[in-house]
RNA sequence: GCAUCCGUAGCUCAGUAGGAUAGAGCAGCGCCCUCCUAAGGCGUGUGUCGGGGGUUCGACUCCUCUCGGGUGCACCA
């Protein structure tokens, strides 16, 4: 594919060299709209060496380039020198780059060879899969899948809550008011009414929370029944995930959690020791962090237990040995951003130098009109709820506009998930926002069913139209105003993939993707398909192809099904 | 108190490592289905870009102060 901004750096290039091609390169930028060109390169900074106007050299550029073969006119707008594409060029190159890619359009092999981890999702056992858990879920399944389309071995890690006193309560809770058909029935909200009962009773009776760490100590101690117990708590709470992840469709290729880590921690405060960053503080262990303006890592209590940080130190070192990652990115709430920092640090002062390898990616909060999220207080959406809501919505809308659909349930459920993973992905990934069912279940407008609709469109046009992909296209018939928007959008996609890897946000492919199928739209109610003359309507044809190939892709990268008919 | 993030149209948000007139969707109003899926398209209004100062040829974007909100600051994860 002819890459256009490469070839505005080398004309800049061949007619002037007090630049380097990096400097052109960071100064070339897009117009504020087309009408002044595809690309732009200010000369304000060439006035200083040049002792001259800006707008004047512009307008020597201007004529020193003139046209050529990729460019149809170069002229200067005051000191902006502006170069207008040759469409004829940028509709073959494309289209014909995305008929021979297909799906694999925009993937590259900048990652071959190289381990990328994602770790995401991570509930805690035991505890109900809410709206708060959702953000972590979907962000980090897309970010996997942009890291394998861009071709990196990555590695998606659910690391499980599954680990800590809390287990204790609820060994020491099931052996006194459990039982077991009762729970296998709905095992989270058993296992959750038994968590808050022991709770409850335990400010009651200090008794409680001794019997809490006692069964702790003695999963910890490899005690069979306990650990039976745990094993069991385990498998059931993770059958229950396994629904969600099904209806989302997200597999991980690992799921060592906590749990897994526990035996791994004292050779870190081993190695902690040796390299001397370990102070006494409190009867506690800590690193000091002052010199860098941070609170103290704190790594053992005085008990002897160890923290989350210590577990994080631990998992990083074990993963770094058993991976050898390239990145290992962790999808993870801003609230704890200090966390990271801390323990990044930490591993840093251990000499480690892949320490910044290790990147927070943090996601903003998810809150209720009456307040934050609190499942002891009742004030909770089950994810799941939300998800079959937004099925059942869309159900209804198919009975009520597309009745006679085939396959009604199964792209119900397709529209009704996209529907929620495209809202969630479509916001910058920091942004704080307020949970409501009313946006949650509009589906018009910018949002994932509009996107998809757009794509059953493209997807009946073709068939109607018996599209073929091996039909030869006279691209000089491909003009109109929206039909080069639409290209325009096409050839930057990959681009979105790319910003979206670097900044680790999906939102960027989530806005493009909505601009595609905006531009789509435009050119399908200006442009007749069907009953244009037979090589026009080929030509169209293949575009509407080549939208449709990169709508699919996008959506594909966002974890979003893309449905051929709806 | 210290740290950090956010503050753009009535609402929800974009604004691409400072650049040419600040953009979308929703909500409102008015059009378009004898014609390729109307979950669509077209038209229409709104802005002290929280506020002050500074850097720059040029600031929504960078610095500084300030106001408002979120989050985090030792034995939970």
């Amino acid at each position: 594919m002819i890459d256009f901004k490469k070839e505005v750096i080398n004309s800049i290039l061949n007619i002037e060299n007090s630049l380097d091609q990096d400097e052109i390169e960071s100064l070339i930028e897009i117009p504020p709209n087309y009408d002044m060109g595809d690309y732009a390169f200010p000369c304000f900074k060439l006035a200083k060496t040049f002792r001259k106007a800006p707008n004047l050299i512009a307008e020597e550029l201007a004529e020193k380039i003139g046209e050529g073969e990729f460019f149809e006119r170069v002229e200067n707008a005051g000191p902006y020198l502006n170069f207008f594409i040759n469409k004829n060029k940028l509709t073959e190159t494309i289209l014909e780059e995305i008929a021979d890619k297909e799906d694999r359009f925009g993937a590259t092999d900048i990652g071959k060879g190289r381990n990328v981890i994602v770790e995401f999702s991570s509930p805690n056992i035991a505890k109900p899969f809410h709206i708060g858990h959702i953000r972590t879920t979907v962000i980090g399944n897309s970010l996997y899948k942009i890291c394998k389309f861009l071709g990196f071995n990555a590695i998606a890690i659910n690391h499980l809550g599954d680990y800590g006193t809390q287990f204790g309560m609820l060994i020491a809770a099931y052996k006194k008011w459990g039982d077991k058909e009762v729970i296998e029935s709905d095992p989270i909200n058993e296992l959750l009414k038994l968590y808050v009962k022991f709770n409850a009773e335990a400010e009651e009776d200090e008794r409680l929370k001794d019997e809490a760490r006692y069964w702790f100590k003695e999963l910890e101690n490899k005690n069979q029944e306990a650990v039976d117990l745990w094993q069991w708590i385990r498998d059931v709470s993770l059958k229950e995930f396994n629904k969600v992840y099904d209806l989302l469709n997200i597999k991980f290729d690992s799921y060592a959690g906590e749990s897994f880590y526990s035996d791994k921690m004292h050779r870190v405060i081993e190695e902690l020791e040796e390299k001397e960053l370990l102070k006494e503080s409190d009867g506690a262990k800590i690193v000091d962090l002052e010199p860098y303006d941070m609170p103290p890592a704190l790594i053992q209590k005085k008990d002897g237990s160890t923290l989350y940080i210590t577990r994080d130190i631990a998992a990083a070192i074990y993963r770094k040995e058993h991976y050898d990652f390239y990145k290992n990115i962790y999808v993870v709430a801003s609230q704890q951003n200090l966390h990271f920092k801390q323990w990044i640090k930490v591993i840093d002062l251990m000499g480690y130098d892949w320490a910044y390898d290790c990147v927070h990616v943090p996601f903003g909060m998810v809150s209720l009109e009456d307040g934050t999220l609190s499942t002891r207080k009742g004030r909770v959406v089950f994810l799941e709820d939300v998800l079959n809501k937004a099925v059942n919505s869309t159900k209804k809308i198919i009975e009520d506009k597309n009745p006679n659909l085939e396959n009604k349930e199964k792209i119900a459920e397709q529209v009704g998930v996209g529907a929620i993973l495209f809202q969630e992905l479509f916001n910058g990934r920091i942004k704080d926002y307020v949970f409501n069912w009313d946006r949650t279940l509009s589906f018009e407008g910018e949002t994932g069913p509009y996107v998809q609709y757009t794509h059953a469109r493209a997807n009946s046009l073709l068939e109607k139209g018996e599209f073929n992909l091996e039909d030869k296209v006279d691209y000089s018939l491909l003009k109109e105003d929206e039909v080069i928007s639409l290209i325009r959008l096409l050839y930057n996609f990959p681009n979105a993939v790319l910003d979206a890897f670097e900044k680790y946000e999906p939102s960027f492919i989530t806005r493009h993707v909505v601009e595609i199928a905006k531009a789509f739209n435009k050119f399908y109610n200006s442009c007749p398909i069907m009953s244009a003359e037979p090589e026009v309507k080929k030509a169209r044809l293949n575009l509407v192809y080549a939208a449709k190939t990169v709508i699919k892709t996008g959506l594909g990268l966002l974890g979003i099904e893309a449905p051929s008919k709806m």
